[in-house]
DNA sequence: CGTCTGATGGACT
DNA sequence: GTCCATCAGACGC
């Protein structure tokens, strides 16, 4: 195998590619700003199988003193303490009883806040994500939407509390990528966020970018009482 | 490639 | 009991 050599002209290994780390103070700003800046940047998933580049695409903010959105908005709890911590850590929750969604922590300590990842482009260990993503028809669908996202990098409540910026790299680290052009990077309402909180035009995203998640309006879910 | 619908279990009120 | 920061699969183009 030789995947994680290089592979054509120039480019670097999976061991290098995307730059230097970011650091703490990256995430220790408030998430709005912290948001579109994510776009660009590669998320590194470390694992036994090899790792997993990720460049990030599609990222929503979720302020938790205010938002109604946000899983913190209603106060700590055992399942969100995470985003109540430092910055700089992964927030991972269980949703639908089915899938994950990864969060990274942001603002200062002792405010809750994050930015939920919801889409990106798999550029390195595709063979250790397929397996995974089975479903997917082309590549670009590997990590096209939050819970495809988490599931392609192998992500669960195991990972919830990753210090991302652990010198060493621990199982989650972000590298500085190649920042989206601002000119490119568009905004809008979040998926999903139903109510006052729905108004936020609080979802970033790439333009033009094949990897990022169609919008889908808030539908309220059909119920299956159907008193049989 | 877009649109539509059923499914699934934990967290919280 | 009710609410989800969703997805796979089926179908049509």
């Amino acid at each position: 195998m030789s995947e994680t050599e290089t592979s054509s002209k120039g480019c670097p290994t999976a061991a290098t590619a995307g730059g230097d780390r970011l650091t703490r103070s990256f995430f220790d700003r408030p998430v709005l700003t912290v948001a579109p800046d994510l776009l660009g940047r590669v998320l590194v998933r470390d694992e036994p199988g090899g790792p997993v580049l990720l460049r990030i695409t599609e990222v929503e903010a979720y302020d938790g003193a205010d938002d109604p959105g946000s899983h913190a908005y209603r106060g700590r709890t055992a399942r969100n303490g995470v985003m109540f911590g430092p910055p700089g850590h992964a927030y991972v929750y269980f949703t639908y009883g089915m899938w994950h969604c990864l969060n990274l922590v942001c603002h200062p300590e002792g405010r809750a806040g994050g930015v939920l990842l919801r889409a990106g482009e798999v550029l390195h260990g595709t063979e250790v994500a397929r397996p995974r993503r089975v479903s997917a028809r082309r590549d670009h669908e590997l990590a096209r939407g939050p819970a495809r996202l988490a599931t392609a990098l192998g992500v669960d409540r195991s990972l919830d509390g990753t210090d991302v910026c652990a010198e060493p790299a621990g199982a989650l680290s972000v590298r500085s990528g190649t920042p989206a052009d601002p000119a490119i990077v568009r905004n809008g309402p979040r998926t999903g966020v139903s109510g006052p909180g729905g108004v936020h035009p609080w979802r970033f995203w790439i333009e033009g970018d094949r990897t990022v998640s169609p919008y889908r309006a808030h539908r309220p879910r059909n119920r299956t009482t159907a008193g049989t």
